[in-house]
DNA sequence: GGATAGATTTTCT
DNA sequence: GAAAATCTATCCG
C-alpha cells in the first residue's frame, strides 16, 4: 500500500504520472474491487479549471489538506468524480483519477453499474470503469468518503504490479476554452483499451 | 459507427 | 439563477 511520503514526494503533475499503474482498491462489505489506474488529469492552484482556483470555500477545504486525502464531488446533478488531493498543506491541488482497468470484483462493478443504468443492460468489461464518473460507480465510492485519508482501508492505492508503463500526455476533458483548455494536464497508458478517449 | 439531447443537484454569484 | 472536471439512450447513416 502507498503510503504518506508518496503523495507527498511529488509536485501535482508527477503524481498525476507516478499514479498510473498503481492499483485503487476499494473494500466493501458486498465485496472488495480494485482496477490498474490508466487515466489521470493534473489540477493546479493557478488554473482556472481547478476549483480551488477563485478562493478557499466548504467543497474545496479538502483540497488544501495534507496529500494523499480523498476528493469526491458531483458533477452534472448525477455522477461523481474521485480525486486525490496533491501538493503541500495550504495548497489546493489535486489529481483526478479519469479511468480504470477492472481487476478484482468485476462481477461487483457490472452489477452497482447495471443498477445506475435506466434500462436493462450488459456491460463489457471495458466500459465498467472508463470514465470518472463510472469508475466511481462500479467502486461504489461515496461522497461521504471525501476526507478519508488513502493511506488505510477501506479506500487505498497499492503500488505498480508491473514495472515503468509507456505514458501519452493530451489537453484535459471538459474543460472550456480559456479555463486551461489548452493545458497538457492530462496522462494516460498509451493503448489501453480502458481509457475514456483514446 | 458517430452525433446529439436530456437527466438532475450542489455550489457560488 | 447559471454553470458544472459526465453518462446514457436514441437517433441517423
Amino acid at each position: 500500500m502507498l503510503q504518506k511520503d508518496f503523495y507527498a514526494r511529488f509536485d501535482t503533475r508527477s503524481l498525476a504520472r507516478e499514479l498510473l499503474g498503481c492499483v485503487l482498491v476499494h473494500e466493501t462489505p458486498e465485496g472488495t474491487t480494485s482496477g490498474i489506474i490508466v487515466e489521470t488529469e493534473a489540477y493546479l492552484c493557478d488554473d482556472p479549471a481547478c476549483h480551488a482556483f477563485n478562493r478557499r470555500t466548504t467543497r474545496t477545504e479538502v483540497m488544501y489538506g495534507e496529500p494523499g486525502l480523498a476528493y469526491v464531488y458531483q458533477i452534472y446533478g448525477m455522477y461523481f468524480c474521485f480525486n486525490v488531493v496533491s501538493a503541500p498543506a495550504g495548497t489546493g491541488e489535486a489529481v483526478l483519477i479519469r479511468a480504470l482497468e477492472p481487476l478484482e470484483g468485476i462481477a461487483l462493478m457490472r452489477e452497482r453499474r447495471s443498477a445506475g443504468a435506466n434500462t436493462a443492460r450488459t456491460f463489457k468489461t471495458k466500459e465498467l470503469c472508463n470514465g470518472p464518473g463510472k469508475l466511481v460507480q462500479a467502486m461504489g465510492i461515496h461522497k461521504s468518503q471525501t476526507f478519508h485519508d488513502l493511506v488505510k482501508p477501506p479506500l487505498y492505492i497499492n503500488e505498480k504490479v508491473s514495472g515503468e508503463v509507456e505514458v501519452v500526455v493530451s489537453k484535459r476533458i471538459g474543460i472550456a476554452e480559456g479555463k486551461g483548455h489548452e493545458l497538457l494536464y492530462r496522462y494516460f497508458i498509451k493503448g489501453n483499451v480502458n481509457v475514456s478517449r483514446p
